[in-house]
DNA sequence: GGCTCATGTAAAGATCGTTCACATGAGCTG
DNA sequence: CAGCTCATGTGAACGATCTTTACATGAGCC
């Protein structure tokens, strides 16, 4: 029992001389197995080989290091939303469902963070800086939409941005905490959490008008840098997004 | 400290009579305070005013105590879901807005039912009762589904009801878990999270190619009994759902 | 060499989930 | 009505966790 703890002493000495980095990986490894909630401070001390009270020599309480956590989720969710964005490239459409899939690619791959940032019951609020990281990773959504409302067709009254940044992050997050987690909420589906919310975003904006009838995953030949948009009518395209997508 | 559990116990006598409803309901109580994470068995024989181990005659353990209260809160939503979609009256469109409202009244108005069955962490497969319930409520909107593609306008390819049923209820769940709950992750939000669904189930449902031209709430005239569902063509409607909705 | 202070430890109190032996009394049986 | 039975509740106890407090260690700096 004890030799194990000596030796680990052994191997690092009397400080550990980085704590509050392997605390979070730890604390990043127990969410990923058992969730935000099962997660136990003492459990990421002993996965440190440090005492149970050591943690607090870095962290006010448990909520504090979940709120690390979280913050630190946002700015990777921010940075992957950024990169799928890629202002825009190659045109406006294309790269708002990348945005999409990103979004869920990010759930699925990190489910720890997602968890702490999402599901764990942390308030929003309790961190300035946390809030900040999160409005930060909204923010891409939202200027993304922006971008996407600017082309609306003409004719027809131009969407509120904010309103359909909301509705997609509304619709990415149910999606991913519906159906898009490890263990929990499984239910059979007919098609994978990708593409479900594809379907969703595509069906979504046709209803406002955008054009959506591009090719499968248009691995092909990209359009020119001048994207193409605002051209066809609104018109209901001849095949549905939901067909046989793969 | 102790006179206080001796004129409990004087009050109701050794046998408390109706100890599983009381701990249904302090549990719900909880919940609904501290959140599903939050709350504690021995708080709730405390509540009932028992000892830490009564419980134990009525659950086999804390998960159990869980997992009955989801499965309540299944049953509860799902007679308010049959009771909304009301078996599609007056008109299709609208008995499928209805739905998509009371889910969002739900999770309003049943906070802590809603994260029982939703955000607690629990399998679903826990409990084979639990997941037939969940089985159940979803089974409404899957029927509600089921008739409104029936309607897709004639001309486009029918849309998979199941795949309606799923974007609806991710839809719903993505604004509830975002947006409608007590203190968490509340935004500033350009409209309420009602409004926020309406619009986006409206958005949707045009993009299928589904009528959605009609007047706010509604609440005017209704056309008669036979719906004049599959009518107009699937040209933009002059206003869009999000035009100042009230 | 010696001081200081961040960092880690051990011990202790409080709460919780859970189990066990035992107490109580409601309802059936005769 | 006496007595038995069994569901229901109690109290004590165990181990785990969270958190605080007093103390130990040693790295960096004079």
């Amino acid at each position: 029992m004890s030799w194990r703890k000596e030796q680990r002493r052994a191997e690092r000495g009397y400080h550990h001389g980085n704590l509050k980095e392997a605390l979070l990986q730890a604390a990043l490894g127990l969410i990923a197995e058992k969730g935000a909630a099962g997660f136990t401070f003492a459990d990421a001390a002993r996965m440190a080989g440090v005492s149970a009270a050591a943690p607090y020599r870095h962290f006010r309480d448990r909520d504090e290091l979940l709120s690390s956590i979280a913050q630190r989720g946002f700015e990777q969710f921010e940075a992957r939303l950024t990169a799928a964005w890629d202002d825009g490239r190659p045109d406006t459409v294309t790269a708002f469902e990348r945005v999409g899939r990103a979004y869920l690619a990010f759930a699925r791959e990190e489910p720890a963070f997602y968890n702490a940032m999402f599901e764990s019951g942390l308030p929003v609020d309790a961190n300035p800086a946390l809030q900040a990281a999160s409005e930060r990773a909204f923010n891409i959504m939202r200027a993304a939409a922006e971008r996407l409302a600017a082309l609306a067709p003409p004719g027809t009254p131009r969407p509120p941005a904010m309103m359909m940044a909301l509705h997609i992050w509304s619709m990415a997050h149910g999606v991913a905490s519906l159906f898009s987690r490890g263990d929990a909420a499984r239910r059979k589906l007919p098609m994978s959490p990708d593409e479900l919310l594809e379907a969703e975003v595509l069906i979504y904006l046709r209803g406002l008008g955008f054009p959506t009838d591009r090719r499968p995953p248009a691995k092909s030949a990209e359009p020119p840098p001048v994207p193409p948009e605002a051209s066809s009518g609104s018109g209901v395209p001849p095949g549905g997004p939901w067909g046989k997508p793969k």
